[in-house]
DNA sequence: TGAACATATGAGTAATTGTTCATATGTTCA
DNA sequence: TGAACATATGAACAATTACTCATATGTTCA
């Protein structure tokens, strides 16, 4: 039984795909690039110290200075970070003075989290 | 103005810490332990391989040679991806002869996939 | 203006990770 | 049983990444 496509690498060995379900399945595929969006938006939540930033200042917004206090960080650490999240939209900062306020910049963030504890809660 | 643990590495040169608010959001921060988990379960949608699988697997129960075929990846690649999703518990499988057919162990994957979206569509 | 402070950033490094390749495990059927 | 097939897995390698260190940027205040 053939693929039907003599031109491409053969990636897979197997004899017997179901064609129908893998056609029907790749029509209903969102874009490629809203998977690796999507793969991106994730990778932020992938980090235990992102993660941490986010659970603080979704109690409060802070400064990068306190955020490395009580994280147990560099500044340094802490601020490149907040620079990741920053790209992903995920915080926001304000200047005061010398200081800089960091705060949550989407109300998705704590439903994503909770999801996220729901699961690995069983 | 001391931060109080002389003992410890000092983290932060910055002298200005409010330390009412550090405390407060400590107090109120997940276990570390948590944390992990938390950041490990993220990290597995952090790949748009996978996220691929389980949006293929949203739509159909497959086996891994139709996976493979799908995604135009080889059999292995897919079936080393499709041992950190079963690990982490958000795919499942069941044997039929020789084929494996994987499908979707939780309920919350689309409600995650989704809040993913919408944030990425702004 | 210049010193002190708060934050940002580039280069370097160690650790992690996704894929490939080769091969092992487990199933079916003649 | 042994050949063919479907899947799993270990080792190796390239790419990515989180942190450190040194330093740059930008602000305040004397």
């Amino acid at each position: 039984m053939e693929h039907g496509h003599g031109e491409e690498v053969e990636r897979c060995e197997c004899t017997h795909v179901h064609e129908e379900v893998v056609k029907d399945v790749t029509a209903h595929m969102p874009d490629d690039e809203k998977i690796y969006d999507l793969a991106d938006f994730f990778k932020v939540f992938g980090d235990s110290t992102r993660i941490k930033i986010l659970y603080v200042l979704l109690c409060s917004e802070m400064c990068v200075c306190d955020l490395a206090e009580t994280l147990h960080m560099t500044q340094s650490a802490i601020s490149h970070q907040l620079r990741v999240l920053k790209q992903m939209a995920l915080v926001k900062n304000r200047r005061e003075g010398k200081t800089i306020y960091y705060s949550l910049s989407d109300s998705h963030i704590s439903t994503i989290l909770n999801q996220g504890l729901e699961h690995i809660e069983e």
